[in-house]
DNA sequence: ACTAAAATGTAAGAAAATTTTAAGATTTTA
DNA sequence: TAAAATCTTAAAATTTTCTTACATTTTAGT
């Protein structure tokens, strides 16, 4: 993850950036809101973390520049300790969270996380609320499936597992592309975790074993459903 | 679809304005109450976002004002996060949802989106009073609980997480939301309120432990009421 | 302002359910 | 028929949830 951290008091962004490399995240530090700019308009950002009193141009105006700019990630701005509340607020327009100044690192290690772990949530709601497939039936706002008006209890992994197949219905999808999508990350060895799962929800969808109605396996492939 | 939006600060008001437009909306941007209540009387609207406090009038009354001319489109309030609860819950009563500033404005769009998508599916509102859940009885008025006629002496937020989580009959609600709707704060860390108060309102609802007939546990996404 | 009671929050270990692993069995392909 | 791929199974490892006790905060009454 990219994350632009903004501050003209090079001891707080220093702080910031050491903080976040221990996360593994990859740190654009800049102490002026020119190179803030350059970076904004050159490299693929996820997230910013922006001080809202500056020098020149005030973090709050990079925020604008920002959104103006049509960019989704999260922002969270400094504060400083102001009396005015009405003020912050203000000031933190377009932004995701505030943290005000003085602040535990580890306080915005965690809201830099909570508010990346929201974005993510809901970037990611895009497809169909309800699948039909057959007797099949699945919502994902109830996070429920039913078989043939039968609810079937899955779990997590497995009802991830089956929603992908259901929303690349005739598409064959791998092992290897399931484990990536599924478990977001990277499939090493061949570890057959997901045949295990496979064969739990064709259990629980009472497939017949040597014949399975859903999740047919296309040899040398991987699975689909039709 | 027409959507008012209303907000005394300026710059909010055209950062949802803008964002919303990018969604083919059709936008009453306002900065007073006054401009509000001429557009609510004169157009068509099918959605309101309104700032809860403004200079004047504040934005419950206007809310009000649009639940009493018997407009049943949905409404998301915008809040300050530095508003006291109390405050919040009571100024929120008639809205759908609300969205604490600052705010990532894509998380607002995503729940313009499934409000409206909830408005359209059922027409009807969930403006009764009172729930009825076999032996239980909820009277959001009263602010009561009852159990088989008898009385449940429920704590705010004991009361709070039921009545959410009532008003989501059937859905699966994640610790993380929960904690979100009843605190109004962003969830940080994985700590385990939720569950304790959980824990404490099936004891009050005389649960079976191991077989909950209120408050379901849905393993690895959240708690559900049927 | 002080105190007692009630409400809420925190933390740690127990319990429950899920997920991974690994090894042997079976099926498919060439 | 042998090799490769998939399936099956069960136990081990991990994760999530539950429970409990106690700490802290808030509220109400003097």
């Amino acid at each position: 993850m990219n994350i632009l951290v903004l501050d003209d008091e090079k001891e707080i962004a220093d702080l910031v950036e050491l903080y976040l490399k221990n996360e593994n995240y990859t740190i654009y530090k800049c102490y002026t809101s020119e190179e803030a700019i350059k970076y904004i308009d050159t490299v693929k950002l996820d997230f910013a973390i922006l001080d809202v009193m500056l020098k020149g141009k005030n973090g709050f105006e990079i925020c604008k520049y920002i959104r103006d700019k049509n960019l989704t990630f999260p922002i969270i701005m400094l504060t400083a300790k102001i009396e005015d509340k009405d003020k912050i607020t203000g000031l933190t327009i377009g932004a995701d969270d505030y943290v005000t100044k003085p602040f535990n690192p580890l306080e915005l290690v965690a809201r830099v996380k909570a508010a990346a772990r929201r974005y993510t949530k809901y970037n990611d709601r895009n497809e169909e609320e309800n699948v039909y497939i057959d007797g099949l039936e699945i919502s994902k706002e109830k996070h429920k499936c039913l078989l043939y008006d039968e609810e079937i209890i899955l779990t997590p992994i497995e009802f991830d597992i089956l929603l992908y197949l259901v929303n690349n219905r005739g598409n064959v999808v791998s092992s290897e592309e399931l484990f990536e999508k599924v478990w977001k990350e990277k499939y090493l060895d061949n570890n057959n975790t997901v045949m295990v799962h496979i064969r739990r929800i064709r259990e629980k969808l009472k497939e017949d074993t040597k014949n399975p109605k859903f999740i047919k396996t296309v040899w040398g492939v991987g699975y689909k459903i039709e």
